[in-house]
DNA sequence: TATTGTTATACTCTATAACTATA
DNA sequence: TATAGTTATAGAGTATAACAATA
């Protein structure tokens, strides 16, 4: 009555959902190396790029981060020359975070590394079956 | 070309990923609150129920989790009743971590109340979507 | 010497509270 | 008064290093 040892783990969809993530995370981080970011920071790169201005609590927001997580994303993607804070003349309490030329540039080549490597990951399923995971996840958080 | 600002996150597998795990988890922990347990601790109780005897190294090994990691696990599940510590005869370093009525008790009704949570959770996938989600994770990590 | 469990420590990630400047 | 950004702080979660007991 007590299970299977070999599947007690793997039946488990938290289990599963966290260690495919995790395999994921690490996967991208490898591959966005040489552009010194993570899968994170690229992706608050891509929230910028999607809709501008915006400013750091919206962007969080999008991120559904929080505003003082936030703080330091940009802090770090500042010194890396990634993006620039910029006061916005309509309300001076209001940090609108431009994409730097060098911003712009790395997210889109890191943009294609990222799509390499989300393929290559879900290659094992197919692609059939990548295309249906994705709709999945997407039927349930998206 | 910067891309739809209503999708730049939802067409990344990693926030995908991240973001459902998050909302199990969440799901998962409201289910397990009445049994006084979170969905890790129960998976501890699982693994240790499926195998035995199991020292604490083994079963840190099949959790994925590091020792010393284990040592915190075991001390809550201790205090909370439901394992035991016993010194293995055979090697004196060894604790055979050991189930209790209360564990054994609580695992059974608590794995129900798990299963129920991923159900409901998954529906909106339909019983074949759902049954595929579980395939291809497992195709992906298991 | 090597292994198991333990403790102390540190590091990451994140959130809460309090401060500032602006509105 | 309320909002945006910042800082300080604290809480999870986890890993590394060092130690005690045992092999």
């Amino acid at each position: 009555m007590a299970g299977d040892p070999s599947d007690v783990l793997t039946g488990r969809l938290g289990y599963l959902l966290k260690h495919t993530q995790l395999a994921l995370t690490a996967a991208v981080a490898r591959a966005l190396e040489p552009f010194g970011l993570d899968g994170r920071e690229l992706a608050v790169l891509a929230v910028l790029a999607a809709e501008y201005p915006l400013s750091q609590l919206a962007a969080a927001e999008r991120l559904g981060v929080d505003r003082t997580t936030m703080v330091a994303l940009v802090d770090v993607l500042e010194d890396k020359g990634f993006v620039e804070r910029r006061r916005s003349p309509e309300d001076r309490r209001k940090n609108i975070v431009e994409l730097t030329e060098a911003g712009r540039d790395t997210l889109e080549k890191a943009e294609r590394a990222r799509g390499e490597v989300e393929r290559e990951f879900l290659a094992p399923l197919g692609k059939g079956g990548a295309v249906k995971l994705v709709a999945a996840l997407r039927a349930l958080v998206g």
